[in-house]
DNA sequence: CGGCCTCTTGAACCTAATCAAGACCTGTGG
DNA sequence: CCACAGGTCTTGATTAGGTTCAAGAGGCCG
């Protein structure tokens, strides 16, 4: 266990956002703890269980959310039904695209997930008058455009067993935001959702998730709970 | 030939600035005419012949450039040489991540290119004085994550001939700034480059060019020249 | 226990990659 | 002017990686 980090103010801030990750490496940082506590204010917090759908392709956006704990999958899909998972997003990550009227991506709790909800006006509010917020926004939507790519070159140039290393690899270090890279997860995905993301049948993620298991690179327990003994033999394998 | 577009103040602008598509839809639109005339000072327009490489992955960053014609490329590479297109720019994108050391990409001249080069301090002090320059570039960064989670489906998802089919209508839709959807044009890039956008290879690629052609969806002259008598057509090919 | 779901494994098939040859364009030099 | 070299692109034949189709195993909950 770790002690809550503690800094200049913490006393003065909103208690749910006393040891909140999002303070730290998320938007928040970029508040005054005045700012923060009115914002505490208009903010609630929310749980959705895996599989419900927190936000639809071309809905209305209401409102962002910060993540807290979990996973969301973003999605497309084409008119025959043909997916495509297009990112997953961690603590301390923001949902929901800023000034957007609409979304352009479907959004699922991936895993059981906790949001701080914030409403879309408030947010919107906030940003117009601290530009630092725009900026740390700017900085994550930098990063998930990097993330992307990189993506891009699994789905375009790897083979289904790259595809299938690379993704047990980002898992193994998005998975938990206080520390980095992780040894021992619960996959927060299913093969299907998997396989979506991968650009694969649920067949062939199977088969590779299998080999790497012969192969003695993983180890699972009831189908979604992986240890890595050496992390090191997973990256190679990422191509 | 169009006029001039005409607006307040155009008399006082910098001739280069005057009929430049950046002012329109790019950029530099965020800047008041004092500020325009301020940094046409500091920056200059360079020429680069197709296949110049304008910044390499992991390169210090010198400089913005802005698109004023022609095509970039970017992509990544896997140390076994596996190459991988994840985008194009075109005018009046900016070419440079903003407050990045270094590149997370490589950049290369698609076609000939022309660009307003500014250098990177000029650049970082404007959007520092100025947080609408900064929102714009904003909006860019987020057109530009949309751009790459759309391919994202593309690459995953579709058949090679959808793929080829939405090259040919990403091109179409994108490679006149003043005009939208165009029906005669010449590819920017090579049958090579094509393969590395669609994570396919260059014979898969060939093949199917040849099919739309013989399907008459679209003409071809000299390799290069393409004609599309009917973009509707065009379009429901690509998945 | 039985039904339902997810996941695994096997066999047949198919799409795209690979291997190979030749066509077409461009520029150079005799 | 033609011959030839060096690109890029096209087309054909073969191969292989991943999909599809099919069956069964394992876990969860009534």
């Amino acid at each position: 266990m770790q002690p809550v980090r503690n800094d200049i103010h913490n006393s003065d801030l909103p208690i749910l956002c006393q040891s909140c990750e999002s303070r730290h490496q998320g938007i928040c940082g970029a508040l005054s703890p005045e700012q923060l506590t009115q914002l505490a204010r208009q903010t609630r917090r929310v749980h959705h269980a895996a599989g419900e759908e927190l936000l639809g392709d071309a809905m209305p956006i209401t409102g962002y959310g910060n993540v807290l704990r979990g996973v969301i999958k973003l999605s497309k899909v084409l008119e025959d039904g043909r997916q495509q998972v297009v990112g997953l997003q961690f603590a301390p990550d923001l949902l929901g695209r800023l000034f957007a009227k609409e979304s352009r991506v479907a959004a699922e709790a991936a895993s059981d997930v906790d949001l701080c909800m914030v409403p879309k006006a408030a947010m919107e509010n906030l940003v117009r008058e601290n530009p630092a917020l725009e900026h740390r926004i700017m900085l994550q939507t930098l990063r998930e455009l990097d993330e992307a790519r990189d993506w891009m070159v699994t789905l375009g140039r790897k083979t289904a067993a790259e595809k299938v290393a690379s993704f047990l690899y980002l898992i193994a270090s998005h998975i938990d935001p206080a520390q980095g890279e992780v040894t021992t997860f619960d996959l927060p995905l299913s093969r299907a959702d998997i396989g979506d993301f991968l650009g694969l049948t649920i067949e062939t993620v199977s088969r590779q998730v299998s080999k790497l298991k012969a192969d003695g690179v993983i180890e699972i327990e009831n189908y979604r709970h992986v240890s890595v003994p050496d992390i090191a033999r997973l990256r190679v394998r990422c191509g």
